[in-house]
DNA sequence: TAATTTATTGGAATCGATAACAATAAATAT
DNA sequence: ATATTTATTGTTATCGATTCCAATAAATTA
């Protein structure tokens, strides 16, 4: 009754701590700190009488003083490269699962594809205390990442394969999935491809290099797939709209984008529509990732599918091991598998040139 | 050159302590503490000594030791109702991005529409000791919010108009939404308007009064605007296909759907079109929020825009600016305008219904 | 009965910072 | 020359937990 009133009195927010709890209890903060860590050697009865009262005073102990103390905050710090970006938030999901499901926390920043504020978030979560984090680099610079292997710090890319020694990831194989798109449009007739997406990025080089590898192994000869450079703005934006024109003036008979993400098809759709010709009878286009919208679009994209969620979730599972297992310095890396996703944005061509249908 | 030696033998990672700091300098952590704040009273070649052994040995005050003492974690919490529902996470960004600004992070919570989440995301992040937080919530309880602000924790509400005392908000004015969405199908000739949306989330419930209102005021009687329960799976989900062949098999003539949210709308949009019926030609749709995909779709939507970056940044600004001057009991309530955004999912209807071109 | 284990508990140091208060030396006023 | 201010710095307690080590009481063994 009485501790009642005193409730009711306490209008603001004021915190019990182990102090109390002991001193409610009779015992020392060491006995309440071993009822609280689970089992240890403590007598039932203490045991019980405590955990009444924590319970009747809903302690809950403070996390600042403990990860002070312990040196383990529970927290990951995660990066993502855009969080508007529907692949990075899917991600982004999985991650956050993972890390509550052990009772994990997630701090997250996001770098907005730019380098610089990518450094400065890690360097803000390794300052902030993280346990440990998670980073969706686009345009790492190796120095950063080996930096922060050689001061021990735990963390994990994720879908950036790097293969230097002591750092750990989980990617889609950007390579095998550009092989998927590629065999798939030169399967169906196509042979002049132009391949649109910035190769400074890590995962867009592997695609690339997956698409002249297959081009090269079906004895197809492509040139220039490259972009000039007066169409890449600031911040590496592409000028979509410029780079259609530009391919449809050279006149070099393109039959078929692959265009390095389903952002970039999308786009890429939309300027050859400005210009006058369709997707897929004049051009076919095909992406990569496979987010939501890709299939809600005028003409439903045919694209490749990676497991997003699956990404996130993984790469914050085998951080988590990590962590809870600091000795062990096995490599942790993981390759997912894409898959084909095939919709209306391509079509055979073939020997001969079917007439445009115009509706 | 020794320190240097030092430092390259360094393997795992090891923090330097103000404590060290404050011997190399040969003065006591105090002063070095005095240093850190800024400027106190500190001579300045005490000064310059301390910053430059501070720069040497890169020493970054531990932010939990911080915490613990000042009882300030320069964090705060983000419970999203769900990240990839691309309006929350827009609303993340611009979250993201004020914290930032102001040298705080953002912990953040996925609540997946789920109220028994949404509680446990606010204890989770009481419990870690975020000073104050954000609450994107779809289906509050009363209770909750009730409790929180009695207990004196700061906090926001973003999208959710509650108004009881004490209570803080960043909104979007959703009953003058649903005023210019109903009023622009008014206009254009439809009276038999079904409004598509779950009534128990909060901004629905405004939307919805809103549609009501506006047909009273220009006396169109409209009934039976409930979905029925069959067609409402768990978690609030609506098997949005079921509904529209229930509302087709009605025979009421319905003309305009006004649905509560882009994604209902282009769920509608298909469904429709998976009944051999088109939009806007057969049925016009109306969406809301204006996401991405709005534009995308093959039948770009009309919909209501929403500022949702706004929305984030504002409610972080408010949020850090009650956390930065505590004393201050002032209302913080905003109120954002939306507006019209006319595309192409909804057409005129008139005396004489024209007939139906196919293509 | 004395000696040794075992079970249970508490004291005090510690994590890395901040802050109230005290202390000293130098500068100024009387 | 003495008293009083001012500038600068240090001492120590504290935030809220954990943990090493010691202490006590009870139980077991010799």
């Amino acid at each position: 009754m009485v501790s009642m009133l005193e409730n009711s009195k306490k209008t603001s927010f004021e915190k019990v701590t182990i102090k109390e709890i002991a001193e409610l209890a009779g015992v020392s903060r060491t006995t309440v700190s071993r009822v609280l860590s689970g089992s240890d050697f403590v007598n039932k009865n203490t045991r019980d009488r405590v955990l009444e009262i924590i319970e009747e005073k809903e302690y809950k102990p403070s996390i600042i003083a403990q990860s002070l103390r312990t040196n383990r905050t529970r927290t990951i710090g995660l990066v993502l490269a855009d969080i508007e970006n529907p692949f990075y938030s899917r991600v982004a999901k999985g991650v956050i699962d993972a890390a509550e499901a052990k009772n994990y926390n997630v701090i997250l920043c996001n770098s907005n594809n730019d380098i610089n504020l990518e450094e400065r978030d890690i360097r803000t979560l390794t300052e902030r205390g993280v346990d440990g984090f998670l980073l969706t680099t686009v345009e790492l610079k190796m120095k950063t990442i080996e930096n922060l292997r050689d001061k021990g710090f735990p963390f994990m890319l994720i879908d950036c394969k790097l293969d230097i020694p002591g750092v750990n990831y989980v990617v889609n194989d950007d390579y095998y999935g550009a092989e998927l798109a590629t065999e798939y449009l030169i399967n169906l007739g196509h042979k002049k491809i132009f391949f649109l997406g910035n190769r400074k990025l890590l995962s867009l080089r592997e695609r690339f290099r997956g698409f002249k590898d297959t081009l090269k192994r079906y004895e197809i000869n492509n040139t220039g797939n490259f972009v000039p450079t007066k169409f890449i703005k600031t911040g590496g934006i592409y000028d979509i709209e410029g780079i259609i024109r530009y391919l449809l003036s050279r006149q070099e008979n393109i039959t078929a984008i692959f265009a390095g993400n389903d952002y970039l098809a999308v786009k890429s759709i939309e300027a050859i529509n400005n210009n006058g010709l369709k997707v897929p009878e004049d051009i076919s286009v095909i992406g990569y990732d496979n987010i939501k919208i890709s299939s809600m679009i005028k003409v439903p994209l045919t694209t490749i599918r990676q497991p997003k969620y699956l990404l996130g979730k993984l790469a914050a599972e085998q951080l988590l091991e990590i962590l809870e297992n600091k000795s062990d310095k096995k490599a942790r890396r993981v390759i997912l598998r894409p898959e084909l996703v095939t919709r209306q944005s391509c079509r055979r061509i073939g020997i001969q040139k079917l007439e445009e249908r115009r509706c």
